[in-house]
DNA sequence: CAGTGATGTCAATGCCTTGGACTATAGTTT
DNA sequence: AAACTATAGTCCAAGGCATTGACATCACTG
């Protein structure tokens, strides 16, 4: 009587750490951030919905070893630009992209880093490319710094707007470009006076438009002129 | 018999939309975010566990209101620096300090901004300033976001990380150095090249580096030359 | 072929968010 | 002043989540 079909036991060896992460990332990308949970992600997976458990040490464990793998994504197959600005600006562009596929499992990592091999070549990369530009350890470490936490903080932030539930995220949008229209004349006349144009600033533009002020500033600190290729 | 001394009832009135916002954000600072729920909020205000819901109509709402109150403390007092570019500068500073002292409250609101009144105010005065600089108003809009988004994410994140649990924190510091000083010469050459100088990077610097690349940029686009005051 | 350790399953705990029903009361109306 | 009403605080309950500890099964080992 009891038993409603009852699903067989998975076999030995099933759930790896890499499956787990793989199906975690999965449910994130099809459901969103805010339907993650331990149960779904072992039911997800075929198995009891306290599985996972046996692989990692908690929910926060497993976030890690996510967000661990975005980063190996985004840098997957990377090669270093001629000129290394462009290097700097070709990585950072990476992570956003990556982040911006996968909006749910980025917000979830946070600010969190892991080491992982992935993410100390890309350092490697990015740290290589201020020393050859002319930089001393000390800037070279400063720089490295600017460039990498600006790309992940910028492209985390943009991820977490953008794994809001969509109702809240429209109404964001919306609410915003009334505010800018609806600023009164007097108390706010720079807003007004540039009302229409703040609704159409795009994302990908401002990204850039960051990266660029702030690698142009670098690039002139460096004593470069121009795009002088990088060996 | 049963009733072990239950509390009396709250007068009509003691609970206030203010009263609520500031007590949830002194029980962030106190215990941070993790600690933070519903009930320890209703607790905490000497109410039922789910009386706030009668003034906020969900946690998400409630944090939509402790991210406003953050930015009213951020720009409480605020006045125009004579220089259009120190004005930026003061802002963005302000924003993250208002952050690093509520992270937990900061980390919570994630990338909401709510459009009160302390914002539009701070967003009037920045593209104020560079509009005086004398940028056009597609380009003074997109260099506003630049600027405010710069500050908002850099400063969020900064807050999300001091918000981890003290260990995980302290993991993650030790972690990073660990793995730099580790850093295999012949697969990471750079990283090992600087690799005592890479813990050392102190935040503040960080923060204020960036900052001031964004803005060097900033400036010489607008052709000022030096710091010349802005009337 | 018994032992053992790892891996999957089950049951249970305590917390959370939220919704609905209930109740006391301040302010309004008559 | 008495009745009314909407509001604000309370109570209760449902359903979910993270995590833990006990149990079961299975591959390998000596």
């Amino acid at each position: 009587m009891s038993n409603p079909q009852r699903r067989p036991r998975l076999p030995r060896g099933a759930l790896t750490p890499d499956l787990i992460v793989s199906t975690a990332l999965r449910l994130l990308d099809e459901d969103g951030a805010a339907a993650f949970s331990m149960p779904r992600l072992g039911r997800a997976l075929g198995a009891d919905q306290t599985a996972v458990y046996r692989h990692f040490s908690g929910r926060d464990d497993l976030l890690l070893a996510v967000a661990d793998r975005l980063l190996q994504e985004a840098f997957e197959d990377f090669t270093a630009a001629p000129y290394w600005a462009d290097t700097l600006a070709e990585l950072c562009r990476r992570i956003r992209a990556t982040y911006l596929a996968h909006p749910a499992a980025a917000a979830l990592s946070g600010p969190r880093t892991t080491r992982g091999t992935a993410e100390m070549r890309a350092a490697d990369t990015m740290i290589g490319a201020l020393i050859g530009a002319g930089f001393d350890g000390t800037r070279a470490a400063m720089l490295y710094r600017v460039v990498a936490d600006f790309a992940l903080l910028w492209s985390g932030g943009e991820a977490a707007f953008h794994s809001l539930a969509p109702e809240t995220k429209a109404a964001e949008v919306a609410g915003a470009s009334l505010a800018y229209r609806a600023a009164d004349p007097d108390s706010h006349p720079h807003i007004h006076a540039i009302r229409d144009h703040l609704p159409k600033v795009d994302p990908d533009e401002l990204f850039e438009t960051a990266l660029g002020l702030l690698l142009d500033s670098i690039v002139r600190e460096s004593g470069d002129d121009g795009k002088r290729p990088w060996s």
